[in-house]
DNA sequence: ATCGTTATATCGGCTTGCGTTATATCGTAT
DNA sequence: ATACGATATAACGCAAGCCGATATAACGAT
């Protein structure tokens, strides 16, 4: 369970999550690109620039492996070590959204006394 | 309520997310850093020049806006903007999460390394 | 079988964000 | 008053991430 020493991985980019999640599943770029973009119910759209370049920087990370090629697609599966990386990041967003949350300030109407008027 | 318009400025880093969220109050920018590194419980540590170039960054974009100097202090508060942006990014972080604790097969324990085993 | 259309992957450049280092100002003690 | 340590800001350069345009392969229709 010790899942301290990876962080020079991290953070990842919402793409870059998007990604591993959708490998949690093995499929291909392209489909990653598909359903990346409906899972997120359309806040991520992922360029083929995107998703290509990185598929390879992941998987020279180890986050992702080449599981088969069926023709010219290359079939990818995210690694144990990339599931790893993902509940980290997760850990990471739970604690952002505690954090925001938990701030009153954040959610109350404008109308008291700070006033900061937009120049 | 869903505001569309002002995904230009959307994701957020995650340093720009705590920077963001700490400039709820008003405050300069080592304060900013020191705020940041607490709340996050260390996950994110902000260099100085992280923080003065996004702070930089977001008194241009008008996310945050300078409310006072006290010495050579700039004090910078977030603007109704930024707070609009803030919770947006949230919402996306929910959106995150959501698809990240759903999905079975990231949290099922792995049975012996890496299961190549094709669907 | 050939052509046209859609699906899939690659390459290269541009932007943005981050960290390192250098510099200025403040507070405090002697 | 001055020197020293702590606090605060700024400028610069590198690397990562993202996207657009382009190339190639597969597939269906005639």
């Amino acid at each position: 369970m010790a899942q301290k020493a990876n962080n020079k991985l991290l953070p990842l980019t919402e793409a870059t999550f998007y990604i591993l999640l959708a490998l949690v599943t093995p499929k291909h770029g392209y489909a990653v690109m598909q359903e990346a973009e409906e899972v997120s119910q359309g806040t991520v759209r992922l360029a083929p620039g995107t998703i290509y370049g990185a598929l390879t920087a992941l998987e020279g990370s180890k986050l992702i492996t080449m599981v088969d090629t069926v023709g010219r697609r290359k079939i990818y599966q995210v690694t144990e070590l990339g599931k790893q990386i993902l509940r980290e990041q997760i850990h990471r967003y739970q604690i952002m959204l505690e954090n925001a949350v938990n701030n009153n300030e954040l959610w109350a109407a404008s109308t008291s006394g700070e006033g900061v008027s937009l120049s």
